[in-house]
DNA sequence: TCTCTTTTGGTACTTTAGTATGAACAAATT
DNA sequence: AATTTGTTCATACTAAAGTACCAAAAGAGA
């Protein structure tokens, strides 16, 4: 939002000078109003083209990035249960995740089995599907 | 391409139209020059805005839903491995995948095989998530 | 025609995954 | 103090998943 701000004002500023330009210009009269008119309009539409970008790259970030923690509460996961999925998502198996987390296999099991239900899942491949659509899981 | 010809060459018209009216308000003398430079500023900026837009939009859909058919071949997935491939990443078991496709289990664990090595997953899930990686599934 | 790849399928086996159940313990809540 | 919730772990079991090997049939290409 605050840069925002800044862009409009910069771009008001841009604006009052070349209104001053425009008005030497057409006082020396040694260039035509038609060359000032087309380089303001290129101008505008680079200045158009990149506030554009900017933002729209914002909005690339935020929706690929971005976890829905809204959604992790609503489905009644516990944090050591999310931190379970993640690590599923990453493709490791029961034991290899009991070794990263410092616990037992039984306990992933367990955490697992929590998981499909409240993720309505079968299977741990489901429950990465449901995940990714229900934009919980990163990347 | 044949959009971005259009829409330059649409540019230039209204640029000239823009010339044809600021020579007439000139020379009728009612409307100011500062008015004329706004307004042509304003109307570029959000030409380039809407054009930055549109071809921000087509990136966004080219990224996330295009398969990259060279990285298949790459790996040396068949065209029914990698069908199979797509099915499990939707979370169907390997009995389900055979009812989809009308083959037998084996046949469906035979190909998840081949894929795991081709892949270089130890596990379906880790398959899941190197496919993804190599923007190989769609989505 | 012969060869190679793909697709199909089977058997037998091992390894993961997932379920059911019970239980101990800590922390937060009532 | 009593209850609930979350985390931990175990046992015993069933169900998938995955491996290893083999083999038949279809299609493409040399």
């Amino acid at each position: 939002m605050k840069r925002t701000v800044l862009i409009f004002a910069s771009l008001i500023v841009a604006l009052l000078c070349l209104f001053q330009l425009s008005k030497y210009s057409y006082s020396s009269g040694d260039t035509s109003i038609e060359i000032i008119i087309a380089v303001i309009a290129i101008v505008f539409f680079f200045i158009g083209v990149y506030i554009n970008q900017r933002s729209s790259k914002k909005r690339i970030t935020r929706d690929n990035e971005e976890v829905d923690q809204g959604k992790i509460e609503e489905l009644g996961l516990s944090k050591r249960e999310y931190e379970v999925l993640v690590q599923v998502s990453k493709g490791l198996s029961n034991k290899e995740i009991a070794n990263t987390l410092f616990v037992s296999e039984s306990t992933i099991k367990t955490h697992v089995s929590n998981l499909l239900i409240k993720l309505d899942a079968k299977r741990r491949t489901q429950a990465i599907r449901r995940a990714k659509i229900l934009r919980i899981l990163p990347e």
